[in-house]
DNA sequence: GTCGTCATTCTTGTATACCTTTCTCGACAA
DNA sequence: TTGTCGAGAAAGGTATACAAGAATGACGAC
């Protein structure tokens, strides 16, 4: 077992909430875990660390990270604009690619699908399988590697954050939206559809929190 | 020594230069310089790979990136986003702050100072510092982390790339600009003269690589 | 003389042993 | 009963030993 795929297996791991936040990570038990020793699992762990996913405290270890809806605002904030950047970038690229089109136009209908189904963790792995074939058509590494990291952190929040059905609703035709304007080549236009969509799923997350803190459901509060 | 100072160390042996790009990194030569046996050592490579300065190849060893001209005009497209976004935020922040409007003007002027003195290595480091301050002030960590990491490799490839002297004395103007909107609190004004700096930034850089390279000084192609 | 192959050596990848720090739990005293 | 101190255990931090792959160079065949 490689590095890297430790590296995954572990994040896996994380985002999967097996791993919940908060929780400490022994080496030993992730020694055995694996069967490896603890020099890689080491390793692993230093890059975890600095993707973000657990902190280490000197001689106490490693612990997996919280995000706050805080965090949430924040990384959304950054989204917002780097997302559709990175839309606007990726429309040529899209636009004349026929394979990449339908793809679009298949992960939105499944998404449709989903939400009629009431299946949010179907919905939103398709989301992010929609958001990414976009930023990885941005032909920019580099913001590639950074929308990656924010987009699993966000969904690390909002797998457990009871995304809600009407509010999926409501994102299927915003990305049916964005997909329209791709389609088009309408560039600016995607631009536009992609920070409006996140800025009204912000909105709308931030108001269920809000709705959840107040019925006293104390367990979304953090995650 | 810490591993985090380590870290800064080897990271400070890239930035600087004296490591250059290309560079294999024995980990024993770096065990020896350090005073520390393998296992920090290569605790320390592995975070700075994540961060993008060196790169690893199994049971080859890492070796120093480099930055080409073309990742330089990825990481602009994303400055020129997250960078104005960043001061808009950290507007009203920095307006209500009498000693960072202070620090800001103090930037300005040491700025001006050493373009007088035609001292590019120093210009740089105050340009550094006048943008840290401001996005730092931006109270987002998340976007605080990037756009270190983005600085800290365009100046990896402009340090080497000798800015010209006339865009500096733009520049300068351009910084002054930014605080002048800052210091009347005006978010949308800093956005735009933030976006536009970069992107003149981006343009003047790219015509002296292109200049250079017609030229046949094939030192700055690469770094 | 050149190309190919094999052996040696060097470097990295992994496991493990040892050291240091922190935590735990129990004993003793106030 | 409670608080504090200390011994022992547990876990992380570091060093080192060993295994495995890659580079180098010498030798032989063509």
């Amino acid at each position: 077992m490689s590095l890297k795929e430790l590296c995954a297996a572990i994040r896996m791991e994380i985002i999967s909430r097996n791993f919940p936040p908060g929780m400490k990570l022994s080496e030993q038990l992730l020694c055995t875990r694996w069967g490896v020793s603890r020099t890689p699992i080491r390793e692993a762990l230093r890059n975890l660390e600095s993707e973000g996913f657990i902190s280490s405290i000197k001689h106490k270890g490693f612990v997996v990270t919280s995000v706050s809806m805080h965090d949430v605002e924040q990384i959304y904030t950054i989204m917002m604009s780097l997302d559709s950047l990175a839309g606007r970038l990726a429309t040529p690229v899209l636009a004349g690619d026929p394979e990449k089109l339908a793809a679009l136009r298949t992960l939105c209908d499944e998404m449709g699908t989903f939400c009629g189904q009431r299946d949010v963790e179907g919905y939103m792995k398709k989301n992010l399988e929609f958001h990414s074939l976009i930023f990885r058509s941005s032909e920019n590494g580099w913001m590639i590697t950074i929308l990656e990291n924010l987009h699993s952190h966000t969904n690390r929040f909002i797998l457990n954050a009871l995304y809600i059905p009407r509010r999926i609703e409501k994102s299927v035709q915003e990305h049916r939206e964005i997909a329209r304007c791709i389609e088009q080549g309408d560039g600016k236009g995607v631009e536009k559809a992609i920070a409006a969509h996140f800025s009204r799923s912000l909105k709308d997350l931030r108001e269920e929190i809000d709705r959840i803190n107040r019925d006293g459901d104390r367990s979304a509060k953090r995650v």
